[in-house]
DNA sequence: AAATAGTATACAAAGTTGGTAGACTTTGTG
DNA sequence: CACAAAGTCTACCAACTTTGTATACTATTT
């Protein structure tokens, strides 16, 4: 599960994409247009800055804009950003490696070899779309107006 | 990340099937072996057993024994047990699906788009994988006797 | 009947998540 | 310069989840 966090983070993003042309864009209306909580919001674009996804402007007539262009913010490291490694379990994180407490031998564990294979296919999806390519394909599924089916019940997958 | 929980479950299940000759296991067998606090094991047992990954037998000589051949035992299953869906985003998952509460138009949501992906990633690797898998993959790695290579500092991937 | 072994229920400590409050700093404009 | 607009920093807190523990019970074999 992503928190709420990532999903107002990539939200704040797409909607600033979308008001690019008009400048810096203040928190309150984000959060209005949006319905996050301010003062959460607030939190989570510093965080945002401060890794380089956004630009600030304080004062009057300030706001927050995108630091980079749509194409260059890798989804992927929004989620890493905020919700930390996409690695189900720490000791196949690439960025944040850690031994797992409780595994005796690493070498030798299934969990592990299994683990490392969902962190690759997370990675796969998530490094591979950017801010642009999800406002573009909402873009495609507005027009198609249909957008993904609904599970039956009583599917066989998550 | 999936929880302790749900690694205790596979260290058991893997503890059953390598031990599964010798009949009933007892809990604090694996319990000692496998370092998981006993009365917490316990609760993952019953769980695992309601869904018929476990078959137990109570009384002297009793204890636990897997349910159903390695084979048959998805690991995915046993996540989605004990950790719930694979879905990043409640919206779409195809076990328990529910809508988003901070979405107003999920047809178009990019997150959505995306998140799909995701769990279709993580559903292809965990769906596919068997407790016999798994313990084959171990077996392999081990007579290779070098297991993954770990992470070289500032990689880009997680 | 006695010992063995799993079952059920309730509770608790610790950590995480989501959110709030308030004071502070920076900047543009009259 | 003064004031208002806007982001920033620090601290806090309530609710929830995770990871356990404790206790009493039920079923089975010998």
């Amino acid at each position: 599960m992503i928190s709420r966090k990532t999903k107002y983070a990539l939200k704040a993003l797409m909607y600033l994409a979308r008001e690019s042309d008009r400048g810096p864009v203040l928190i309150s209306e984000i959060s209005e247009e949006e319905r996050i909580p301010k003062k959460f919001l607030e939190s989570i674009l510093v965080t945002l800055k401060n890794q380089g996804f956004l630009h600030s402007r304080k004062g009057k007539g300030g706001g927050y804009s995108l630091g980079k262009p749509p194409k260059e913010i890798i989804v992927g490291e929004v989620v890493r950003l905020l919700d930390g490694p996409f690695a189900p379990v720490p000791c196949v994180s690439e960025t944040a490696y850690m031994k797992c407490t409780e595994c005796n031998d690493e070498n030798a564990c299934g969990i592990r070899l299994v683990m490392k294979d969902v962190r690759d296919a997370i990675a796969g999806v998530l490094l591979s779309t950017t801010l642009a390519d999800m406002i573009e394909r909402v873009k495609e599924t507005g027009k198609r107006n249909s957008g993904i089916s609904h599970p039956k019940r009583g599917a066989t997958n998550v």
